[in-house]
DNA sequence: AAATAAAATATAACCGATTATATTTTAGGA
DNA sequence: TCCTAAAATATAATCGGTTATATTTTATTT
């Protein structure tokens, strides 16, 4: 049926080793590098992976875990991952959670089953049970994002605590008091930190006693819900919306009720909210350096594969 | 190092063809299924999916090929087949061509040899010679989204002509007569067959001369600069835009100028753009489904794995 | 030109599963 | 109980590469 090492070993008059030699950077004689070339093109050789991996224990892919393929954040993540890797000829098989642990532990067997040289996760279960089993198989992983209590795992991730902080105290500053949060699900680590950066300038501010927080889904209506429950409460200074789906869903929220995000009220979003800039031109955003999350993830995991140690890197936010 | 079926026959004293029976629903005394699951979670088996790929020539991997996977179209067709077929068992490896014709033929080299039971393409070159080495290898494809000239292709599209003449005809039934189009790259499948549904539509109402079109990258900046383009020079009622990010950017550029798509001015998007609805309430959007297109396709794929016929799919987008 | 070292190629084992075929065990019928 | 058919398990070949080791060829040295 297909071409095999074989074929080009028959028409070359060489043999396998000659030939697997060629594609492995070997010795091989310029007149027989020709002939082999010519093999290739005459019968369309492809080489088959499964049988080299299964020779060298090396698969040349690495398998990409996200709670939901569908945001954002996983976007850019799968884009410049996918970028990076390929270029150091490495491929990314690709696996949503839907944010349940129990498909995250499912989605990780199928990986390592696949044979995956690596790992690089959003981790759903932070405690990182899941990932044990790559562990265990001497497969490395990068948790991106989120971080785990698993010193074995590098971790790429941005200072989400502090740039929260910071971004509050700059909604402080200019003059709000009632300023409510909208983080998500706090047990989700991003959710939570951002939250307690909230907080903590809440706090130092004097403001303690101005803590508000809705809650609703890592989504655009999510964040509409939200902030509607909050604006029709108490009427807040501010909003402090912590990711991009539920920023882009309280700014809907807000100007469905007459009020504008960044005129009428202090607005405070998450990554690039630029989209809505022209109708609210005062909102401000926490800008994630997101693809150089994805670039540093595709070069941790690279490096790990190479015997490296595990590494721990922050990446800082900026507000704009 | 690895655990493999050997060390699960000497664990339970059965031979690896009894393991693999189990594994493959072969007959298996219940006694011995017991032993067999025992040592697997003993042991930590997982199975290594090259040595079995390499046998049955199948990897249960479907690749997934996007001219650029960071947008909205994108996403939403991985989010949506990676759902499905992993239902089926099957997981996606996603290479992004970036627009390249020259990329497109790499990663489909790559792909197939990564033994990929079938291929989901954007394609990039719609003659689709680039697929040419996966009908030669026997891997099925499934075109998605833009339609080739080549008949052994399934194909699953829209029916983009039509849903963009009716689109513009909505306008013009709302009075708009100085109508202008921003579509892209007329030749890239999708725009052209867009376009050129505009123009039935502008002829068919008599509007031939007031024909317009601004060209563009398909981006949110593309559709911005196209925008201020087209409404900087001759005063256009309307906007038909015929993609999702350039759609955003014709809005903010509207807005920039002063002027309220859906409301100064009519205004046709593509796909959800109900992000920016709230502040622009007027405008309209063809509302491809986007993930019935991408279900439609992982189904396809199945079928001709399992031996179907090519099918030709067209999909019927709807106005909102 | 002979001896030796280095380079290129060949031989054959191996990776870890599946599977055709052979063998043993169990079940059912007379 | 014995015989036969069916079910369960075992044996061994195989998939298509890589690689350790052996062999042959070429290059270098004396």
């Amino acid at each position: 049926m297909s071409v095999t090492i074989k074929d080009l070993a028959k028409e070359t008059g060489l043999t396998p080793a000659t030939i697997s030699a060629y594609f492995n950077g070997g010795n091989v004689r310029d007149y027989n590098k020709a002939k082999i070339e010519e093999a290739i093109e005459k019968l369309g050789y492809i080489r088959n992976d499964f049988a080299r991996g299964l020779r060298t224990h090396k698969s040349r892919t690495i398998g990409v875990l996200l709670p939901e393929i569908a945001n954002k954040f996983s976007t850019s993540i799968i884009s410049e991952t996918e970028e990076s890797l390929r270029m150091k000829g490495y491929g990314i098989i690709v696996c949503d959670c839907r944010s349940s642990v129990k498909r995250e532990k499912e989605a990780i067997r199928f990986l390592l089953s696949k044979m995956v040289d690596g790992l690089i996760v959003i981790p759903e279960d932070t405690s990182a049970n899941a990932c044990l089993a790559a562990a265990q198989n001497g497969v490395p992983v990068v948790a991106v994002d989120r971080r785990t209590g698993n010193p074995a795992l590098s971790h790429v991730v941005i200072n989400n605590r502090e740039a929260s902080k910071n971004a509050v105290n700059m909604l402080i500053e200019r003059g709000a008091k009632e300023i409510a949060a909208i983080c998500g699900d706090l047990n989700v680590y991003t959710a939570g930190e951002r939250f307690a950066g909230y907080c903590e300038a809440m706090k130092e501010a004097g403001l303690e006693e101005n803590i508000t927080y809705a809650n609703g889904a890592f989504s655009v209506q999510g964040g509409y819900d939200a902030a509607k429950k909050v604006l029709e409460g108490n009427p807040a200074q501010a909003l402090f919306v912590s990711n991009y789906e539920m920023s882009v869903g309280a700014v809907m929220a807000a100007k469905d009720m007459g009020i504008i995000a960044g005129g009428d009220i202090g607005f405070m979003g998450f990554d690039d909210i630029d989209y809505i800039k022209p109708f609210c031109p005062g909102i401000l955003g926490v800008r994630q350096p997101i693809k150089e999350l994805g670039r540093v993830a595709a070069e941790t995991i690279i490096s790990m594969i190479d015997g490296g140690p595990a590494r721990n890197i922050v990446l800082n936010a900026e507000i704009r």
